[in-house]
DNA sequence: GAACGCAGCGCTGCATACAGAGTCGGATGC
DNA sequence: GCATCCGACTCTGTATGCAGCGCTGCGTTC
């Protein structure tokens, strides 16, 4: 573990809980000082974050947070969904009973943790996984990555937490008797059920931060 | 444009053509050296491509090619085959026209060029455009980077580069006349060839690849 | 003869110095 | 009063030095 790994992975999370406004500018220098480290491992750390889509660069060279926008969001959840909709398709049905357990004890739990969208990027995550395409599952984690920022709000209320964990199940039990086509189109509409909420938030959401934004 | 933007670029292309053996360490210095720089822009670009998934590194920091293997070019495949379909599905038709021209001019041109892999990738990426998602087009770019070096050996004889011209032509027929589901039907076949053909060379392709590279 | 240890070295990670581009504000001219 | 120019400052891009890790190969020991 290096420390530009350090600085990545804190750097991340701070981006992702709102710590930086989108308007304001990293400074290599000052990252570096509050890394207590020098600005060599932030350099590498921003160039990472910029490849994951977290930060963009000005003409001048600037590195400012990266906002996430309506359109995008709207992109991303276009793709997401015919990729989960082939790793569905493609998933191990023996591989999920694990999945399964879990996701039946989250039920009985009732856990409603402000980091319930970490479990469930990992329960699609496990579904990519179990379809046995890297491809796949790479390129869904980098969809995750980029909407996370937008999802940690669709999961603020508990109705949407035990709503979610529900049609998870569902979607588990459909594949786990080999009904795939039935366990796509639940998945399907799943993931328009999230796409339609984030969509109605994300307006909201992005005016308010940039009020916040401005003194 | 930065040196590390260069360092970056050329040495991509590097990778691409198999200038370096898959076995052999890319060591900073030497790189630095050989491009007539320092070693910062080479961990720059080391890092980007490393992002770009073109190298990878072993657990003592070492950096190597990374080669590309038969089962990840499938499951790229897999995950190309879902993402065109929904790039045809969402083409705005009216786009496609100047796209249209290009290919009737390609086709009585014979262009038997080295490079049609180069002109394969931008009629895909045309459509990904005209679909007006800046994510799929992103991803299949990203798809496009990975499989290039396999591609190359998809367009060696005339007769494939013939049946692509005439594919991509009724691609186009078929969008711009509004038959969305015959033109998606089309592309889909159009990429199971390609995988077919392209899976049929790989494994000679590969064994070749490694026998040169031990003396 | 095999296994272990140690020294040398090659390479990366990190820190820091320096140069040049960009930016902002104040002074100056109209 | 407004526009413009100039200079100081800020920040990034690049070069380079240094420390430490890990690997390799040789010698030693059992």
């Amino acid at each position: 573990m290096t420390r530009a790994d350090d600085v990545h992975r804190e750097l991340r999370a701070a981006l992702l809980s709102g710590t930086f406004p989108y308007g304001q500018r990293l400074v290599e220098e000052q990252l570096a000082e509050r890394f207590n480290t020098s600005r060599t491992p932030v350099r590498e750390a921003l160039r990472r974050l910029e490849g994951d889509g977290h930060v963009v660069r000005d003409r001048s060279g600037g590195v400012r947070p990266n906002a996430p926008r309506v359109t995008a969001t709207r992109e991303l959840y276009a793709v997401r969904t015919v990729l989960e909709d082939l790793a569905v398709r493609t998933a191990d049905p023996e591989k999920l009973e694990p999945l399964q357990e879990e996701w039946l004890e989250l039920r009985s739990e009732r856990d409603e943790s402000p980091d319930f969208v970490y479990a469930d990027e990992s329960f699609h995550e496990a579904i990519a996984h179990a379809s046995g395409n890297s491809a796949t599952e790479r390129y869904l984690h980098d969809i995750n990555e980029r909407i996370r920022v937008i999802r940690i709000h669709d999961f603020t209320t508990v109705d949407r937490i035990v709503t979610t964990i529900e049609e998870h199940l569902e979607i588990l039990d459909a594949l786990r008797s080999g009904k795939t086509d039935a366990g796509a189109a639940l998945m399907r509409v799943h993931i328009e059920r999230s796409a339609e909420v984030v969509e109605r938030r994300v307006g909201e959401l992005l005016t308010r931060m940039f009020e916040e934004e401005r003194p």
